[in-house]
DNA sequence: CTGAAAGCGCTTACAG
DNA sequence: CTGAAAGCGCTTACAG
């Protein structure tokens, strides 16, 4: 036998049509249970394999689902982050658990992404994963929408989405964590992450600990809280304290937008000699899996990926078969540490 | 126009036949530059995109790439190894800058992988990524080069390799990392990591530890270094860490065979009150991003990820195109920082 | 430079 | 329960 094997070897091996042995390895009732044992005898001897492609091709789908992951262009080379790596592991198992392929992209948000799995039949549908600048894309997500490209964004639940959206409950992560802290007798906050309509997970996070702050009688009414800017990295995130610190501003409580953030605020404030908790509290956001082994271990908000992935390609498939597929917002859970 | 757009809607736009099209949108010199541009044009409009499954059937090939990450199922569920994540962004970026998509896949060791990508006709050829026991695939992998599958691997180099490997110089990273703490004076010496031919990556960082201890004399002719086994996880580096406290065992320089050990380890000795480096060294592997931010920040070996996943990808595309591709051994540089 | 035709390897409506 | 045939949408050898 020179080359894979085909249908028509089975056939002829097994003295059957081809079109019987399309039926047989498919388990069609239409083929005698005998005859279907016997053909798939045959096929894994000569270790046939249906060729994906024609498959495909007749059967106008893929059985394939595309990951795009956006990465701030901003951020350091090698590092992308840990959150999504760890949403990345439970989307690929929960594709696979439905028995499709995942075809994956790393995008970057300067760049004119395309989006064109699904028009070259590579891929039934497509995830979109990132933070990022939600207002540049959002024209490219109504383009999709018009198309009827089927696709879940992982985000912020707004007004008016384009498509579906999935995402954890941003707003009462940064509420109950606010609250733990004010609980524990911290009187001076600074939040530090991009907090503005471009990133709207982190404005949401802000947003609950800004409404926390307020509610508790910390802020009066009409002030907003002291917001410093960085992006998700550790490095942004040192940056941002050094200045901070510098800034002679009185904080005994920082709320970071994500975890990698406060891993450089927590380096910034040991290279300046500051304990923590005992001086200021430090809160981070995702629980990504370093986040147990700071030091001090560090108090954040849990994304629960593993729920999320799972909820992401149950949509997207949901969407794929037509069925309906609605929003939906993932509790996050505080988790504590010794930080705060 | 219901549905998407194929070749013949085009033709019939442009008023030429179905195979002008096809040849002008692969940009064939045998269709003149103004019949070209006009159909690509007529493309443009109607959002055509080539099906791939019908190109892919009539190529009979894929442009397609999989990649095979084998996780250890003794680790913690979320926590997959930040340094093969790293690799993961590394091959998807230099698959997608050769015109390559990627299918990705997890597999549990334990279980019975099939890499059935390319007899399927999804993949060309397949990346296989993962620390693990590599007796109990040795066979697999023998299967796959009798059937003639393209296939590459991430790992050690050794004496009878089934198919193409591409490695870091294990032994090298922990000989010059070793040398180094000799340097500094220090004089008891554990490593702390797997170091059996089940995961010949890490014994190939022991030899090198333990060639070095012997070499300038802290070992005795005949005696081999002293070594604690532990699974590559900040869990076990830290149980691991406390047994080895607990032991009186006398140490002032614990070799880790992973940065994920280490970090463990630093964590169990913050919580014993040992100093670091003052009391003990500490060093890693691996240079994961986070390596720079742990509390004495971690003296260790940087893997380079990024030219790592550029050959992996190159000898398999070689391979593929039916190139000769040989072994590649990359090399790893101690990077110094204060826990050493 | 262009077109008509074959064929990649399947799945499935149709006929028996 | 089974087979002969059509057709998914391309690419490319062949003929002009």
């Amino acid at each position: 036998m020179k080359g894979k094997a085909t249908s028509f070897d089975i056939a002829h091996e097994a003295g059957v049509s081809q079109s019987t042995v399309s039926r047989a390895l498919r388990d069609s009732p239409l083929v005698s249970i005998e005859t279907r044992e016997r053909i798939k005898a045959i096929a894994k001897e000569l270790n046939y394999k249906v060729d994906k492609n024609a498959s495909n091709l007749r059967q106008q789908q893929s059985s394939t689902l595309a990951l795009l992951l956006f990465e701030d262009p901003t951020s350091d080379d090698s590092m992308i982050n840990p959150f999504f790596l760890s949403m990345l592991g439970s989307i690929t198992r929960a594709t696979a658990k439905a028995g499709y392929d995942l075809l994956i992209s790393f995008q970057q948000f300067s760049n004119d992404w395309h989006a064109d799995f699904e028009d070259t039949h590579k891929a039934d549908g497509i995830i979109l994963l990132g933070y990022g600048d939600f207002l540049d894309y959002r024209d490219k997500l109504e383009k999709l929408e018009q198309q009827n490209t089927h696709f879940v964004r992982w985000g912020a639940l707004e007004e008016h989405n384009p498509g579906v959206v999935v995402g954890s409950n941003n707003y009462q992560g940064g509420y109950n964590i606010t609250n733990h802290l004010i609980d524990r007798g911290r009187k001076h906050f600074v939040f530090i992450g991009g907090a503005d309509n471009h990133s709207p997970e982190f404005l949401a996070r802000f947003n609950g600990f800004n409404d926390a702050l307020s509610e508790r009688g910390i802020l009066k009414p009409g002030q907003t809280a002291k917001h410093w800017d960085a992006i998700s990295t550790e490095t942004s995130g040192y940056n941002v304290c050094k200045a901070l610190l510098d800034s002679g501003e009185k904080v005994d409580a920082i709320v970071c937008a994500s975890d990698l953030i406060a891993i450089g605020v927590l380096s910034a404030m040991k290279e300046s000699s500051y304990n923590v908790p005992d001086d200021i509290a430090i809160v981070g956001y995702d629980d990504i899996p370093l986040a147990r082994f700071t030091s001090p271990p560090l108090t954040t908000v849990k994304q629960n990926t593993i729920l999320a992935g799972e909820i992401l390609v149950e949509t997207l498939i949901a969407k794929i078969e037509g069925r309906h597929a609605k929003n939906v917002l993932i509790d996050a859970d505080v988790i504590l540490r010794e930080s705060s």
